[in-house]
DNA sequence: CGGCATCCTGATTGATACTG
DNA sequence: CAGTATCAATCAGGATGCCG
């Protein structure tokens, strides 16, 4: 395929992706399809309702999920990934597998750094 | 395959692959295998001599490139991509290829605006 | 419940100048 | 040529408190 340094698309995907939260809200979204605030919190351990909001809504705005709310008392949002966010899914997936080699290469490489030592 | 928010390995890669100009690194040392500084800096308009270095060394650190000293006047120093790193070149295509796909999607959502506000 | 507004800190990036 | 050093600017992330 064609990847041009000049014509690298390589920044938008990633632009989307970056962000402490991102990755991991993707990957609750992709497997449950829909999830409220509330569940998410309690799915994200350490994140605050700032950084929770705050991905959200960067997501929103690049169409990969939805904001439904129940106009009702207490407010209810749920959040769903849209078609398009699926479709990053490979690259997380891609991501995830050679994140899981990396954990390999690392123990590799501080074994070595034993070897050396002793 | 597995892959469940509490074993997300996704971070190692996005990791890596975060810093400004190093998708835009990798991709050329993908395409050339090895490079040398001032050949890198003048393939990546806009960046500065601090930051070339900067990410070279991050992706040093990381075991995805390798960096060769030719003790020589001038000095000249050649940067190549590890077997380890060609490693990510799967990651790189996908985000390239989702980018290329993301390119259409906003097209049509702006023609959407536009005929909302015609 | 699901936010928003404010303030704060540290990391990232950049501009510029200097060097072996 | 391939850096290093310094300083300045920007920004992501986080703590806290208030609100409908």
């Amino acid at each position: 395929m064609e990847m041009q340094p000049e014509l690298c698309r390589v920044e938008d995907a990633l632009g989307i992706l970056v962000g402490k939260w991102k990755p991991i809200i993707l990957l609750i979204l992709l497997q449950n399809g829909t999830k409220r605030f509330s569940d998410l919190k309690r799915s994200i351990p350490g994140i605050t309702q700032k950084m929770l909001t705050n991905q959200l809504r960067e997501l929103e705005e690049e169409d990969i999920i939805t904001r439904k709310v129940y106009p009702q008392v207490p407010p209810k949002v749920e959040y769903s990934i849209t078609e398009y966010g699926k479709s990053l899914e490979p690259i997380l997936v891609a991501m995830h597998e050679w994140g899981t080699a990396h954990t390999l290469h690392k123990m590799k490489k501080s074994q070595q750094t034993l070897f050396r030592i002793e």
